[in-house]
DNA sequence: GCGGGGCATTGATATATGTCAAAATACGCC
DNA sequence: GGCGTATTTTGACATATATCAATGCCCCGC
């Protein structure tokens, strides 16, 4: 039987106290200018899964660090498709599609029972004026996602079914390792639904690219349970045009 | 006969000088300011169609403001396959994705003979922190890109073929009615091939949607050449699901 | 004005993925 | 712990788009 990875007890401990330094910032900074970052930060806790942390049109105030459990974003077409254009997981800061119009463009909801820390992005644009690291981190953070987007977009243009899928699960492993969790081994928290949303694909079509998987012997799904048991080949399976 | 609208005569004397106010940076400075935001931009010239403005892996240096001319962005795949992220047109910024690693992680390829302004981003940087309506815009932009790419994400994800070379047509529209052009009668500087690689389509595919549109009397094309004949139709094509 | 090379169009056919439907499995609640 | 609902899996079939191939068009140089 697999085990759980996103464990928020786990996580809670692992980012102990609401340290931006080892959440989200990983900036070197004075102790004291530490204090000052902190004592902007509003912690929020109390989401369950399916709470909207923000909507669509509503005002921008914050970008939000995630300090345990994690979220989805998603666009919605006037015509009612919806879109998943990311899952975010804990450390990660999400609420930056506000800046560009002072109001949020896409929906923020949980996947789980969460946790964020608001940071009231005036006070962080005063402080970064202050400190140039700090600066150049929100610009990096910032241009990470835009770099995260061109990935995608290249995958939901030029990417097949399966390809899509691995490339999914390998950025997933990918970021569980970087959390020092294991990255063969863990829990989705959404719905093949979700999953197809975001890779545009449908919810079959997701399910069967997992059956698939499994009886080539990639990996060992048990709904939402993953276990990659053969990470080179899975990787190797987005190299090869084809 | 279509007139050409994309013009390069037209485009420097609408942005006469390498004034950053006008081009990029639509901010309320002092003309002061002004003066050194503009002494710290450096004007590039001679770029024709298929010259490289910068590539991927190239260290990032800077940010660049298109003066005249127009860019594709793409994206490489290791197998080879390559989609293009976006075109851009006079007026635009390109150059964020390198922020977050100080490497490009795309390319950028002039559509035609072009001019950009190099702002070199460390001194952005700098003057942005004593600046802050600048440092506000430089967000704004990046957060721009971001909800531009989430866009893109939603089109690449959950549209049709004719949907999506709609919603490109439109996006060209708006842009160019933007910038005092007509939003109807404009000419593409991209081939078929380039169209299909940035909506995720084949060549074929996009070549028989305008056939289609053409057919009922939607636009004119004539291979390069849009017009678009019945607007409110265009778009109404956008909003009905299916 | 003629010829050649790249694009674009169009047609015929193949195929990956979508759609619809049913059965199986997981999950929450009493 | 068992029932009811939601999710997932699997199957059969439909269809949008890709692929392959032929023809046509346009631009550019000679």
């Amino acid at each position: 039987m697999l085990q759980p990875v996103i464990n928020i007890a786990e996580l809670r401990s692992h980012c102990s106290s609401c340290n931006l330094r080892e959440l989200c910032m990983p900036v070197d900074l004075s102790s004291m200018d530490m204090q000052r970052i902190n004592t902007l930060t509003q912690l929020k806790r109390g989401y369950v899964r399916g709470d909207y942390l923000y909507r669509s049109g509503d005002p921008f105030h914050s970008l939000y660090a995630i300090r345990s459990g994690s979220f989805k974003t998603q666009v919605l077409h006037e015509d009612g498709r919806e879109q998943v254009t990311g899952f975010q997981m804990t450390g990660e800061i999400i609420g930056m599609d506000a800046i560009s119009t002072d109001v949020h463009t896409c929906d923020a909801i949980a996947m789980e029972s969460s946790e964020v820390c608001a940071l009231p992005f005036d006070q962080l644009e005063t402080i970064s004026r202050e400190l140039p690291s700090l600066q150049r981190h929100l610009h990096k953070i910032m241009s990470r996602e835009i770099v995260r987007d061109q990935g995608i977009m290249l995958l939901l243009g030029s990417m097949r079914a399966e390809e899509r899928l691995a490339a999914f699960l390998l950025n997933f492993s990918q970021r569980l390792a970087a959390r020092g969790f294991s990255p063969t081994q863990f829990q989705l928290r959404m719905s093949r639904q979700e999953i197809g949303s975001y890779l545009g694909l449908k919810l079959e079509t997701v399910s069967r690219a997992f059956s698939h998987f499994q009886e080539v012997g990639l990996i060992s799904v048990k709904v939402r349970s993953i276990d990659i048991l053969d990470l080179p080949r899975l990787q190797a399976l987005l190299k090869s045009s084809t």
